[in-house]
DNA sequence: TAGGTAGTATTACCTTGGTAGTCGTTGTCG
DNA sequence: CGACAACGACTACCAAGGTAATACTACCTA
């Protein structure tokens, strides 16, 4: 597995196609022109990029490219989670947890949902284990 | 704040200089080459490029420079665990937790130690609330 | 059939991170 | 005093992300 890591645009770009499945490259556009007021031409000099990194693929429909997701948004997040998680806390995924409470990130309500959301998950991996 | 957003080698330059609260560049080189096997001047590049991105300071000793970190690891945690929380999921912590457990990253044994934590941290946020 | 237009291809430029050679200065040792 | 070694300064590249103007092509319409 490659690295699946994408910048900001990129992963804008991203998003929009794993909402819409498909989208032409002036659908993308047209999906973030109000939040960034890009030239039609800047999107799709990077979708081009993006498929030369394997991370899109597009097929013609018409006198236009039509362009879908080839990495999916989790393999996306494992990806660049792992890598952060490396970078910053020795791939010990307990500190970035622990970083996220002592900094400020998560509010006590949050803590309440969280471990709800970690004792569901040990059930879960106590059944197949 | 400014975005103390760090590459790979400026994180491990970092990394040695919040170990030795001062290095040399002839320190953190030696430190770093081990594994790496840069060229001193390299590190001294970089460090220099660093001063002017604002995360490391110098003071002069005899003919060579001795440099400390300005900016905390902590506050380089905030700043890139932050980014990604908004890139990735919107800037919701529980869901980055989530997608942890979810993904592989986790085991049950860290589960349990999280719940514990989490218990500790909410705990503590009790007192003040 | 000529011309406008929509849409891709080409090319170019900027920034930042990374990597390193070479230059110049200065201190030190024989 | 002269040469060498140490060390920062300067310069140069490369890759990748980002941004966009310009060029080209082909279609559609009057």
């Amino acid at each position: 597995m490659g690295k699946h890591t994408l910048g900001e645009l990129q992963h804008a770009i991203m998003q929009v196609l794993w909402a819409c499945d498909e989208a032409t490259v002036a659908e993308v556009h047209g999906a973030l022109y109000d939040e960034r007021g890009l030239a039609p031409t800047t999107i799709a000099t990077m979708l081009r990029k993006m498929e030369d990194k394997g991370v899109v693929a597009h097929r013609v429909e018409g006198r236009q490219f039509v362009y879908r997701p080839v990495v999916s948004e989790s393999a996306v997040r494992s990806s660049m989670v792992g890598e952060l998680l490396d970078r910053l806390f020795a791939g010990d995924p307990a500190a970035l947890v622990s970083h996220l409470v002592a900094d400020h990130t998560i509010d006590d309500t949050e803590i309440e949902r969280l471990r709800g959301l970690l004792g569901v998950a040990e059930n879960g991996k106590d059944e197949q284990r």
